[in-house]
DNA sequence: TGACTTAACGAACGATCGTTCGTAATGTTT
DNA sequence: AAACATTACGAACGATCGTTCGTTAAGTCA
């Protein structure tokens, strides 16, 4: 690895975590700058713009994501296991607090860019509507396993699902409520169950 | 009402427009002076700081929250349906476009502020726990009248209920799926089946 | 109407924003 | 080591940020 794509990795680990905390409005090339030493002109020549920055991060984060959340899920067998996995590593990935000490990068900025029409708007309700995706097809697989029933509605499975992190991250990191993650759990086997085939 | 009075109000009423739509970090004093056609100093001398404004407008959305959204479920009759009234006119609360072109206030800081400490996320902090207090109030009433199954945790209710409303948010801002609200209402009508007491 | 309080203004402050550009230093390769 | 490409730098740009202050205009009430 060129000099170059080393400290471009470096901005951008650094860049993720100040996101993760200040969202992309509260970032800044003089605020990173700083943090790693460099000058100013020195970081921004790796993107040539704030907003060419915010879509490398989009795809940094992006990229993490898979390889912790859904990578290990799909070692997992097909079905219900599968979708306990990536449940789990789902959770895991919000409480990485080494690589993202502000939570999910995504749930802060899909309330951050949702109104903000651009590149950046456009890049994350795509990467978002493809982990929408995702889930629903694992429902659907779940289905065709027969672990979950045959009238289930997949895409509502997401919704709810979506919901249940969603709920999760606000009780953690904004109520600061130690229960957070047990309440995700017994909502997450809640589904689950419902889930299940009558029997 | 003083003409102070007046002006103060409509410099809330613009600025929570505006903060649903670009959150405290997005909106700056001179940018709310040019919308109300007045001097940048002029508006500041009604708040002394961009931090009290914050508060204000804390304030002014928390009490507006109450009127268009407690206040008729406290009309309905207590227990469920009283629950069904508080779900619907969150709904509402949510999707009144005149009042908050970009949603749900609290939602939008809720994720912005949640890392940053100072009075501004401790009022925030403070005013969102009081509020999941009430529905966690309102599921224990719904269990004393006897609408409820007596086993249920009104604190997982309460986190479900909010689950479904964050999904909701995310699903129609970010993602702009028109089936949001009533996937939101599907939820709903699954949690409080579940709610229900054994037949 | 006159006296007094309140509200709004315009100009300026230092700080920081994203961005540009010419130059110096460092890496990489032959 | 020489030659070239890459990377980083420092200084400056216009714009905007929150905030201060002295002054003027407008509202309020005896």
């Amino acid at each position: 690895m060129s000099k170059g794509q080393q400290t471009r990795a470096a901005i951008l680990t650094e860049a993720l975590r100040a996101a993760s905390v200040e969202g992309f409005q509260g970032i800044s090339i003089g605020m990173l700058a700083d943090r790693l030493k460099m000058s100013k002109s020195g970081l921004f020549a790796h993107f040539g713009s704030k907003e060419e920055l915010e879509m490398a991060l989009l795809d940094e984060a992006a990229q993490r994501f898979m390889d912790t959340v859904w990578q290990p899920a799909m070692k997992a067998p097909r079905g219900r296991p599968r979708i306990e996995v990536l449940f789990k590593s789902w959770l895991g990935w919000s409480l990485n607090h080494e690589d993202l000490p502000g939570g999910c990068l995504f749930v802060a900025l899909a309330v951050e860019v949702d109104d903000k029409p651009g590149p950046v708007r456009d890049h994350l309700a795509e990467l978002q509507g493809q982990w929408q995706s995702m889930l629903t097809r694992s429902a659907q697989i779940a289905v065709q396993e027969g672990h979950f029933r045959a009238d289930l509605d997949p895409k509502q499975f997401a919704y709810d699902l979506q919901g249940i992190f969603l709920a999760m991250n606000y009780y953690r990191r904004l109520l600061r409520d130690g229960s957070a993650v047990d309440r995700a759990e017994d909502s997450f086997r809640s589904l689950i169950a419902r889930a299940l085939p009558l029997h």
